[in-house]
DNA sequence: CGCTTTACGCAACAGGAGTAGCGAAAATCT
DNA sequence: AGATTTTCGCTACTCCTGTTGCGTAAAGCG
């Protein structure tokens, strides 16, 4: 009666959920470092070969993880350029302290942004990661780049305005400060951000 | 006769710069994940405590390696702020691709920005670490810096243009599309770039 | 019902990161 | 010279990732 199942012993659904959930768990209190395999198979009850059948690295797990996190990710339009991209923005940093509280334990408030950090690594490392992790940003970033559009058509921006270069920008600065500069992600920041992606520096 | 000497016997300043070149002609054609500590200790001709006294950390050997690569990285100015930006970040982008080259062997020029992303995670992972690669990147932006500053005060930029939201915005472009989107950062992207951030997206 | 295909659990394994313990070497200090 | 301190080389070890092989379970096919 299968409609158009394969041949063998189906896939274990609930192995699914389990280990995922085994896996978010896991990595919220351990860290991405002291984050292991063997242990998020012991935990979930599942043998390290059912994992590793799933995805093949702990990259692939990690990614996995995060981009259930990542889902659901709603918009609104307010109208206004500047307070749509200020709240949206100020949402992504939002998300990213989330994900740094996740990528250490608790005590080290400090370093900031691991998790961020090993997506991108693992993207780099394996093409088929990179893939999703590309499209995971598309999907999240759709609606900006939007909104951008829809401003530039109402006069509200240039005509020859790129929405992916601006969203290229605005979100970049907000990725390298993470990463590269470490300085605050806060309310005070964006707002200069916004500022001067859409002012733009020469007199 | 030791002037301000330690105690004991002193390291082989010997070992550290085999240790280094070892390191760096593994990293260059193994990529970075086929590179072994065990390896680079043997291809140096010494034994694997002498490395990890020096470096505790495989990821620490490699920002060491990498900073050795970034040293020394000249920049002129022209008067014209468009144009100084312009070749700055086509020198940025160029040291990405090195940095891509040397990250993946040979075949696979697919993902692309190996090196950069393992770098930002040794960042994210190690405090130590993190510093260091702060202080790298501030080195190695201090000029462009300085050049917005006085472009700013020579009044061809905005008198309240913040020289470091700017180069946020421009530096960070180019990771984000390196790392995140996979776009090609090419000669025309930059342009568009330096274009979009000199003139601001508001009508 | 038997055959085939795929998933599951288990156990053993290869390989790399990082650590620990030991004796010997190279420096400084008294 | 002798004592002390630190490095060096070596070996052995632990932990983790990822793989392999095998017997068994769960599905579809004839």
């Amino acid at each position: 009666m299968g409609s158009a199942g394969q041949r063998g012993r189906p896939r274990s659904g609930e192995a699914d959920v389990r280990l995922l959930d085994a896996a978010l768990a896991l990595l919220l209190d351990r860290g991405y470092d002291r984050f292991s395999v063997d242990e998020v198979a012991a935990k979930a009850g599942v043998a390290k070969t059912t994992l590793y059948r799933r995805w093949p690295t702990k990259d692939h797990l990690i990614v996995a993880v995060v981009a259930r996190l990542q889902d659901s990710v709603p918009v609104e339009y307010s109208g206004d350029v500047r307070s749509d991209l200020t709240r949206y923005l100020g949402e992504i940093a939002a998300g990213l302290d989330r994900m740094r509280r996740a990528g250490r334990p608790a005590t080290s408030g400090e370093t900031s942004a691991g998790l961020v950090a090993e997506v991108a690594a693992a993207a780099a490392r394996h093409a088929d990661v990179g893939a999703a992790v590309q499209a995971m940003f598309h999907r999240r970033n759709a609606l900006v780049l939007a909104l951008l559009g829809q401003a530039r058509e109402r006069g509200e921006l240039h005509a020859d305005v790129e929405p992916e270069v601006v969203f290229d920008q605005l979100a970049g600065a907000l990725y390298y400060r993470l990463l590269i500069t470490g300085r605050p992600l806060d309310a005070a920041y964006i707002d200069r951000l916004v500022g001067s992606a859409l002012r733009g520096a020469s007199a």
